[in-house]
This record gives C-alpha cells, sequence and structure tokens, in this order.
DNA sequence: AAGACGTGGGC
DNA sequence: TGCCCAAGTCT
C-alpha cells in the first residue's frame, strides 16, 4: 500500500476510534501497567463481557502483582471463576511472582522482558508494551488480522498462522510516532471487534470501506485451508473442566463426586491426575482433591 | 507445527 | 439446534 493510501486508512480509523472506542476499565484513566496486564490474560481467547466482572474482583483484591505473588496458586484459580482455560491464572500468578523476583513488583516495560514472563507470547508483550507503555509494537490478534486481511490483502481471513507477509504489512501500515501507533494498535483492534467482525462485517458503518480491497473485489469468500473448529464432547478438555468446576465450588471434592461428574473411569483416570501435573489440583489426602493450597 | 487447552453466547 | 467464535500460549 503506497503512503497516501495508507494515511487515508489511518486517519479513518484513528477518527473512528475516538468516537466508538468503548470505555473499557483497562482503557480508562485509572489504569496501571498491571491492570492491563490482567485484562490481556484474561482476553485470551475470552470476550470482553465475561472479562469484565472478573476483572474488577482481581483488581480490587489484588491491586498489584506483589498482592497476587503473597497468595496461594489456588486461590488465584478460584478467582478465576468460569472465564476457561484456567492454566492462565497459574501462568499470570507465576508472572506476578516472576515480576516481584525479577522487576521489583512493578511490570516490565520493554518487550523482552515481558516476552520472558509466563503466559506472555509476542501478542500479550506487545500489547502491554504498547497499551500500558505507550510505545511502537506491531500488535497482532485476531482482530487486527482479520482486518488487515480483508481491508489489505481482499481476502476474508487471515492465514490459521501469522505469515512473514502478514507482519510485513502490518509493520509498513504502522505509524511512526510511538504515541500514535498505541492508538493505530488499539483502534484496528477495536474496529476488528467492533464493525469488521468475523461472522457479520458492518460494512456499511465501516470507516474504512471505501478503502477495502475485500469489498473492492466483490466479497470473495474465504478459499483458504479449512478453519477447524475444536471437538468438545467427550474431550479430556470437558472432563477436566467438570472436574475443575467442582474443586471452585466446594474446599475439597471426593473421589465419588468426581466419579458422579465424569462416569467414564479411563478418561476420568487420566484427567485428575493430569490436573494434578498441571498444578491446578493436589491431593490433600487418598481421594480427596483440592485447588493448591 | 499441529493440537491441547474451558466456557458460554449469538445466530 | 448445533456450530462458530472470543485481545493466545505452550509443547
Amino acid at each position: 500500500m503506497d503512503a497516501p493510501a495508507a494515511s487515508a486508512l489511518h486517519d479513518a480509523v484513528l477518527d473512528w476510534y475516538d468516537d466508538h472506542a468503548r470505555d473499557l476499565p483497562w482503557r480508562g484513566v485509572a489504569a496501571t501497567p498491571w491492570s492491563v496486564m490482567v485484562s490481556e490474560f484474561m482476553l485470551q481467547q475470552t470476550p470482553v463481557a465475561r472479562v469484565l466482572p472478573v476483572h474488577a474482583a482481581w483488581l480490587e483484591r489484588w491491586p498489584t502483582p506483589a498482592d497476587l505473588a503473597a497468595e496461594s496458586t489456588g486461590e488465584a484459580v478460584r478467582m478465576w471463576g468460569r472465564l476457561g482455560y484456567p492454566r492462565r491464572a497459574l501462568r499470570l500468578h507465576a508472572a506476578a511472582v516472576a515480576i516481584v523476583e525479577r522487576h521489583g513488583g512493578a511490570v516490565p516495560t520493554w518487550y523482552a522482558d515481558l516476552l520472558a514472563l509466563p503466559g506472555v507470547g509476542d501478542y500479550t508483550a506487545s500489547a502491554i508494551a504498547s497499551f500500558a507503555y505507550g510505545q511502537r509494537h506491531v500488535v497482532l490478534d485476531t482482530n487486527v488480522r482479520r482486518v488487515l486481511a480483508r481491508a489489505v490483502s481482499g481476502v476474508e481471513f487471515p492465514a490459521p498462522a501469522v505469515t512473514r507477509a502478514e507482519r510485513d504489512v502490518a509493520t509498513s501500515l504502522l505509524p511512526d510516532a510511538p504515541a500514535t501507533a498505541a492508538t493505530w494498535a488499539v483502534a484496528t483492534m477495536e474496529l476488528g471487534a467492533l464493525v469488521c467482525t468475523a461472522r457479520q462485517p458492518s460494512c456499511d458503518t465501516c470507516p474504512i470501506a471505501e478503502l477495502c480491497a475485500w469489498r473492492a473485489a466483490g466479497f470473495p469468500a474465504y478459499d483458504g485451508p479449512p478453519r477447524r473448529g475444536q471437538a468438545w464432547a467427550g474431550t479430556d478438555r470437558q472432563c477436566r473442566g467438570r472436574i475443575m468446576a467442582l474443586a471452585r465450588d466446594q474446599s475439597s471434592v471426593s473421589t465419588a463426586q468426581v466419579e458422579q461428574a465424569w462416569p467414564e473411569r479411563e478418561q476420568r483416570e487420566r484427567c485428575l491426575p493430569g490436573l494434578v501435573a498441571d498444578g491446578l489440583l493436589t491431593q490433600i489426602t487418598p481421594g480427596r482433591w483440592s485447588l493448591p493450597g
């Protein structure tokens, strides 16, 4: 994309964001690097609406990394509630411990230090550096990837995994000024979340409809590799989820309760030790389990 | 590098 | 009614 076109894209998206940005707690004046970090962990594969109440409860209870680091991992898992992927609670706790040990209790400023924390990958490190510290980073999440795939590449959906070409496009479009780049990152994410959605994009209200390559091409249908959904019924994940729901809601869980929650013996006898191995559960007495103390 | 890893809401 | 999707990370 040439420079004038990129500039037009920037202006349209940034102006739109100015008028339509949601007032989310991790964006407000009260937001801290820590609240941003907590939100990023919770938002990994989980919708904003479900994160909102849990995020508020976490920040109230653990206003700083040191507060969380001083708690047991089990409490973190319990407070995680039904957000899903409870290992994220474990990793956030471990990240808080690392922050206290290696960074004096302050969320690190630099991408490389962030990336070294448990549960922090390229996206989360870029997001924290950008949103919490106003730095210039390519922030490639599913929303941004979809927006760029459509607007720039003219296809409905991006490849299953981030490609070099995709990163090059995102890099070439990143505004030079750090503050503008940071706003561009949230703004493109917001556009993907609210307008350029996966199922039913609102092209009639899209600020960049006139510039969109996918629209210009007549909205060609996706023809890439099959986008695989995840099996659920009868999987280990479902079994583990049942057991964890039990453990979250009670101080401890008996073998009988687990058997009732998941009658299929072989799978149950694989998942229970699996949860213990993952640090999500501990055996407190023979035949009795609980969240880690 | 494909697959594991939770949960619930919307169409 | 199911199927698809939601600010990914780790192995």
